[in-house]
DNA sequence: GTGTTTGCAAATATTTTGCAGTAAG
DNA sequence: CTTACTGCAAAATATTTGCAAACAC
C-alpha cells in the first residue's frame, strides 16, 4: 500500500488543492495527539491567520469521505481525529485524557467471532479502552 | 449480583425517588433499542405531559453516576443509553442504524493484551462494530 | 417544614449552512 | 473564465445551567 500525497488524491477525486487542506492534513499526519477540530484550528491559525473553523469542519468532512482520517469519540463533547486509518484500538486516560493508539495488535479472531455471534456482516470497528496511562497510573488522585 | 430496584438504590445514595426517575429507568430497562435522550423523552411525554428534556438529562446523569446505565456513542450527533451495564460489544447497522448488544462473548484475553501492549491500566472499554444487520445485509441499496 | 427536584427558559457548546468574495485549475 | 472553496456570520443541534414553583420525605 503506497501512500500517495494529499495533492494527488484530491486531484484524482476532483477536489481542489488548497493551502488550508494541505495544512490540516499535514498537521494530522504529523501528530499522535488525536486532536479535536478546535485543537486543529488553534494550532493552524498562527500560520493561517484567516483560517476559519468552518473550513476545518469542511476539510475534515472531505478527508473522512476519502478515508484519510478516522473520527473518534472518546466520550468528550467533541470528536477527535486520527490520520492513522488502519483499524486499531485506542486507549484513553481517565486522568489526563490522553488518547494513544494501540498498533501492535490484530483482532481478526474477535471480528470473526462478532460476525458469527451477532449475525451482522461486520465491516469496521471502533475499539476504545479506558484506564490510566503509564504516567497517571499508580497515583491515587483521580481527576 | 442481586438486582435491587431503583427506589432502593436512590434512597441508599441520598437521592429522592420521583416518578420521573422511575419512569426513565423503567423505560430503559424494558427496551433493547438503545434510545437517545430525545427518544426517551418522546416515549415518556404522553404518560408524563410535563416531562422536560432537562429532567431526562439530569436523571441520566444520576443513573450514569450510579452505574445503572452506560452511555454509547455510535457516531451519531447524540448519545444513546443502555441499561445493560455489563461490558459487552455493540453492533450498529450502517443502513437502518439499529444498535444491538452482543452478550455472548467474553474478551478477557483482549483486555489483557491491550493492558500489556499499551502499558495502560485498563478499567473499562467500549467496543463498537459496524456493518449490516441480518435484515439489511445482502441487499444492495445502501442508505 | 426543609431541602431536593422539576421544568421552563436562557445560556453554552458544537457543528452545519448560506452566501459573497476569492482562489484554483 | 469557470467552478469550487474560503471564511464570515447566522442557523441548527445537543447539552447544561439558573431559578422559582412543586414535590419528597
Amino acid at each position: 500500500m503506497v501512500k500517495e500525497d494529499l495533492s494527488t488524491i484530491l486531484k484524482e477525486k476532483g477536489f481542489k488543492v488548497t493551502p488550508q487542506r494541505l495544512a490540516i492534513y499535514g498537521m494530522l499526519k504529523s501528530t499522535k495527539s488525536h486532536p479535536s477540530i478546535d485543537m486543529i484550528y488553534n494550532s493552524l491559525k498562527d500560520d493561517f491567520p484567516t483560517m476559519s473553523l468552518a473550513t476545518v469542519y469542511k476539510t475534515i468532512d472531505i478527508l473522512k469521505k476519502l478515508n484519510l482520517v478516522q473520527e473518534l469519540n472518546v466520550g468528550e463533547g467533541s470528536f477527535r481525529y486520527d490520520a492513522n486509518v488502519a483499524p486499531h484500538p485506542h486507549v484513553i486516560c481517565y486522568k489526563c485524557h490522553r488518547v494513544d493508539d494501540v498498533d501492535e495488535m490484530n483482532f481478526e479472531e474477535l471480528i470473526e467471532k462478532v460476525n458469527k455471534v451477532s449475525d451482522y456482516d461486520i465491516k469496521s470497528q471502533k475499539l476504545y479502552f479506558y484506564g490510566y496511562c503509564p504516567q497517571c497510573k499508580g497515583k491515587d488522585t483521580v481527576s
